[in-house]
DNA sequence: TATTAATATACCATTGACAGTATATACTAA
DNA sequence: TTAGTATATACTGTCAATGGTATATTAATA
């Protein structure tokens, strides 16, 4: 994986959000939707994009698709995440808005089984 | 500046390998070009790109122009730099290579002195 | 002053990324 | 089997990036 198309790939907001969002554990298409409100239609084709070079893998669980980052993670990914969320712009600010609206909406969706996907609880441990 | 307008910057392997020699050090247009491998029409417009950006800064010398990274240098920037010339990838390999290619020709045009412009030697120390 | 070297810009054609609408697929539950 | 939910894909138009050719600009030199 050439080092132009790990950029080209986070040159792009949303999927840098995805990639921040998604190194913190596996979601839902329809929880990623709702973190960065965007469409159905742009946040499938974004996935799609980022499955496509192998940075993240999917699984069906019912009618949800479970997406999570693809192991061992693309080593300048991490270390460009890491670097973000420690710096100051306004896009920097939002992968740590992102993350803490994460955890909320985890703790949400905990509550109610059925909003609940299982890969999401395990990984928190709720059950 | 938004991680975005980097990242879109230096997804392009030239932008790229010129952030990276510069980062060694002031160099001329002409010798980039060298170093690069690539038109003068190519090289301009580059350079006129990360100029605009703020990246780069130049002042001419004679004929010469001499581009050399804006101080202070972009964090985000440097970060991924000392990233990829440590990592494996045959891009990363072309930015240890551009360096080694870079010590050449600092060593050659330091010989003549009317290859070599001021900048370039006071910042080696040939004189 | 005419010429040459180094560099920049204008112009044009091609390609590629992106957004939106409509539609298809996969699964669940009644 | 039908309806509903979640997700993916096809199709289309638009806009931005890229590369090339020609030309302009600036400075040095004969």
């Amino acid at each position: 994986m050439e080092a132009s198309e790990i950029f080209k790939c986070i040159a792009d907001t949303q999927r840098l959000r995805i990639l921040n969002l998604l190194e913190a554990g596996p979601l839902c298409v329809c929880h990623l939707q709702e973190l960065l409100d965007v469409s159905q239609v742009k946040m499938s084709k974004q996935l799609s994009i980022i499955k496509q070079m192998g940075l993240v893998e999917s699984h069906r669980e019912g009618t949800w698709m479970i997406y999570s980052i693809q192991e061992p993670i693309n080593g300048l990914i991490q270390n460009s995440l890491h670097y973000l969320r420690e710096a100051d712009c306004s896009e920097c600010n939002q992968l740590q808005r992102d993350l803490l609206n994460r955890g909320k909406l985890i703790l949400r969706i905990t509550d109610t089984a059925e909003e609940c996907p299982d890969t999401v609880c395990q990984q928190i441990g709720c059950y």
